[in-house]
RNA sequence: GGGCGAUUAGCUCAGUUGGUAGAGCGCCUGCUUUACAUGCAGGAUGUCGGCGGUUCGAGCCCGUCAUCGCCCACCA
């Protein structure tokens, strides 16, 4: 975000980037509930006034920690707009849309069955479960058709302690083994004091288990629809807690138990009785909560809900239509998918830190839902006799207010300037694991409320793991803290170190701390290239401005040329969003490009005159173009080389028509380099000292270039004798034909090396080209540029055996 | 049960529309070259997961299998 929001800023635009929290609030409460019990207190004996004041000042140290720690990676968000969703502001936003949802119909109160984190304390939705592949046994338990027998219908379960709830067995209606039970009872296990009735229904898996289910509407999900559809008693058997319960029904012994502990006891009583059948151990999904972590129970429960389908149909138009696109793209087909398939929103919570439910109760259980206290009340004064009203202790699930995020932080429902200007955006940035808990609610409630999507573009960015690609917690220890790391090598460092890995279509990245101390020897070959410049003796420099295009040399005319290509590749690779390929192509021009050759070649005489103003306007182009990445050493860069402004920030986006281009020069530079290469690793293997200037011959063709000739030489550190009388060749002829001189047999051995190789290369392309079937179907630039190839090995060979024969036998 | 992604050098990963496989780290050999040892030069290392297909030609396209990871799902 804070890469891309600086990157358009230097185009000229106003690009904000608003920066906020929500309050998270079962986070929140579960660390101040643990902080009370230490303390030998609850919330409860606090009080809610006291409980929310003490939940505000620690989300405000909170906060300002997050604060902090993005300041000291450099992000640069617009901070006078810092919003957090529990502001007054965001607040009324949040209470406006309740009310509204409310008389749309929108938003109902019922009894449903809710997941219920028994650890938490509080219910969570559908998208906040996690299922988790777990070792468990499924025990097949035999309920009987009379007390004393064990003769009756056998049934399979993960969960007998809910068999206190069951109010009924299922079996498919086509199952032939039971179809003669349908409508017979059983006596349900353990106590045997209680008839359930055996009923047919499509949804058993006649495959599973035994064929036949018991069914416990209170604790299950498919077992509520079965209740449902055969009106079927449903009675709760378990707690808040996730003890048993004889609220609803009698429990016998197993009142006030664990969840787990009646499990224990209960097949215990079953083995006992003879009516366990089989135990084996099974390995199946199980609903926990991506909160808590704790094993997530089902629970039939008074809260309200959303519907969600009105609201889902238009934010699945919007994608489809393409007004709402993902990056990558694949992701869109992830938020399509649950849109399809949404169902109703359980918005309850029964945290205390978060929005309030604005809704009011009369003693008579009539329910007042209103903006204010003060609007609730005259409405109860008008329509119920001005009876007390009491509000409902619940508060609304945190992301009902990060739904708001995009036009709540402007300051809707109020019509204000900043709302006109900013929404809709232009880009959301998060991780894919929101993907249905924010993006598609903003999306859904931003259509409802505004009649806009209110961004068109959603970037999905990969989430961090460690090197072995295990997801980062607190008990492996495997966790980063930004903050160290920017200790150690430095934001920009982090930034950069970051940035590289971030692969545009992948979904994670592996994190290697390694990229980090990469990154910060990047930044101190930056560092080292600007002291190099400004020591030069002709520094200290004026304004930016490159010598007349004449005065040009041909390394000058390479780099020039390298940077417009990098302005307009880093450019592109911005648009598309892909990070991690810009980090890389900066990277690639500044160190190998701009350091290793550019550098390099203004140490030689001829270079003299334009490095000073070339390398200061190259400098300063590339500092610009690796800003957004690299906030501080480029801003400390540019304002000690010539520059125009006050700060980089805010400085003008390299534009690749100012840099002049020279395809043919930079051609002839990239063709000493790949020379150099060969000659310096003909002195490495003819164990040149490093050191020494060494002897080297070359044919007279290399007269006709001159900058050529001192460019390689000072590169390869030769000293080059013209010898021989072939004139007038090719550049690649004439660098071809410089040596390093070395004994004749050392010579002869590199020679024949090269003759191998070479040979091999001409075989390769006289097989492909004397192919009948290459040379009528392949595309024709292919076989001119097959052709052409092959002509340049024959004629390298061609030299070689030329050089090898002249050297003779015996050298 | 559906869907998605990955599999390329010891490690982490690139690989543009199919046209002789790349980077960084690590490793090896040398270098106190006056910007930089957080550096410089050179080097070694791959049946591109398996099999089949399309094609003149496949790391890339198609099919299939295997392994790993993720998402969704009312198999109790």
């Amino acid at each position: 975000m804070d890469v891309l929001t600086r990157y358009h800023r230097m185009q000229g635009e106003n690009a904000d980037w608003l920066p906020g929290l929500d309050h998270a609030a079962i986070a929140t409460e579960a660390v101040l509930v643990r902080e009370l019990k230490r303390e030998g207190t609850s919330r409860e004996t606090l009080g809610r006034p006291a409980y929310i004041e003490r939940a505000w000042d620690w989300s405000r140290q909170y906060g300002g920690t997050i604060n902090e720690q993005f300041r000291a990676i450099g992000f640069g968000p617009d901070w006078e707009r810092a919003r957090f969703t529990m502001d007054d502001g965001l607040s009324a936003a949040v209470r406006r849309v309740f009310v509204r949802l409310y008389e749309e119909g929108l938003i109902y109160r019922g009894k449903r069955l809710i997941n219920w984190d028994p650890k938490a304390k509080t219910t969570i939705s559908d998208a906040e479960i996690d299922h988790v592949d777990r070792d468990a046994h499924l025990w097949h338990v035999t309920y009987p058709f009379a007390a004393g027998s064990t003769d009756g219908i056998t049934i399979a379960t993960t969960r007998p302690e809910t068999m206190l709830g069951d109010v009924a067995i299922a079996v498919h209606p086509d199952d032939e083994r039971y179809r003669d039970l349908i409508g017979k009872s059983v006596l349900l296990p353990p106590s045997l004091e209680r008839a359930i009735p055996i009923v047919a229904d499509d949804v058993v898996d006649m495959a599973f288990g035994t064929g036949a289910v018991k069914v416990t509407p209170a604790h299950d999900a498919t077992d509520y629809e079965i209740g449902l559809r055969h009106k079927l008693a449903m009675p709760s058997v378990l707690d808040v807690d996730a003890r048993i319960t004889d609220a609803d029904i009698p429990v016998g012994p197993y009142a006030g138990l664990d969840r787990f502990e009646a499990r224990a006891q209960i097949v215990a009583a079953l083995r006992e009785r003879g009516l366990l059948v089989a135990e084996e151990a099974y390995r199946h999904s199980v609903a926990t909560s991506s909160r808590s972590g704790e094993i997530v129970e089902p629970l039939l429960s008074e809260q309200w809900f959303m519907t969600m389908k009105p609201l889902a149909a238009p934010a699945l138009k919007a994608y489809r239509d393409g007004r709402l696109k993902f990056v990558p793209e694949r992701y869109g087909r992830t938020y399509e998918q649950w849109l399809e398939n949404i169902r109703d929103w359980n918005i309850s919570r029964q945290v205390w830190w978060g929005h309030q439910l604005p809704v009011w109760y009369t003693p008579d259980g009539d329910v007042v839902v209103a903006e204010t206290f003060e609007a609730a009340r005259e409405i109860a004064r008008v329509k119920h006799a001005g009876a007390e009203l009491t509000q409902d202790p619940d508060t609304l699930d945190t992301w009902f207010s990060s739904a708001l995020w995009p036009f709540s932080i402007l300051g809707w429902p109020e019509k204000t300037p900043e709302l006109e200007h900013w929404y809709p955006s232009q880009v959301l940035m998060t991780g894919w694991e929101i993907i249905f808990l924010w993006v598609a609610r903003m999306v859904m409630f931003g259509i409802h409320f505004l009649g806009e999507i209110p961004f068109p573009t959603v970037f999905i960015s990969p989430l961090v793991f460690d090197a072995q690609g295990r997801k980062m917690s607190k008990s492996l220890g495997n966790a980063i803290d930004p903050l160290d790391l920017v200790q150690k090598f430095g934001a920009d460092a982090f930034r950069m170190g970051m940035l590289r890995q971030m692969r545009l279509e992948g979904q994670e990245v592996r994190f290697q701390e390694s990229r980090c101390e990469e990154a910060r020897n990047f930044n101190n070959k930056i560092w080292n290239a600007t002291r190099y410049l400004l020591a030069l003796p002709e520094a200290p420099l004026g304004a930016m401005t490159l010598p007349a295009p004449g005065s040009l040399t041909l390394a000058d005319r390479w780099i020039l040329t390298r940077l417009h290509d990098t302005i307009v590749e880093v450019g592109a690779k911005l648009d598309g969003y892909d990070f991690g390929s810009t980090a890389e192509a900066l990277w690639r021009f500044v160190w190998y490009e701009l350091c290793d050759w550019y550098v390099e070649a203004t140490k030689s005489e001829s270079n003299a005159p334009t490095r000073a103003t070339v390398l200061s306007f190259v400098l300063n182009n590339a500092m610009r173009l690796l800003h957004p990445i690299a906030p501080f050493i480029t801003e400390e860069v540019w304002l000690t080389i010539p520059h125009d402004g006050v700060t980089i920030m805010t400085a003008t986006w390299p534009d690749p028509e100012e840099v002049p281009v020279d395809r043919e020069a930079a051609a002839r530079f990239d063709a000493i380099r790949e020379r150099v290469e060969g000659l310096r690793n003909e002195r490495s293997e003819n164990q040149i000292d490093p050191r020494a200037m060494a002897d080297a011959s070359g044919s007279p063709a290399l007269d006709a270039y001159p900058a050529e000739r001192d460019l390689l030489a000072a590169f390869a550190k030769l000293r080059i004798v013209l010898a021989g009388d072939a004139t007038g060749g090719s550049l690649d002829e004439a660098l071809r034909s410089v040596s390093v001189s070395v004994s004749p047999g050392a010579r002869r051995l590199r020679l024949a090396k090269e003759e191998q190789r070479l040979l091999a290369e001409v075989e390769r392309g006289e097989k492909k080209l004397g192919n009948e079937q290459f040379l009528g179907k392949a595309a024709p630039d292919v076989v001119t540029k097959e052709r052409a190839k092959l002509d340049g090995y024959r004629s390298e060979l061609e030299s070689v055996r030329g050089e090898l024969n002249a050297i003779g036998e015996n050298g």
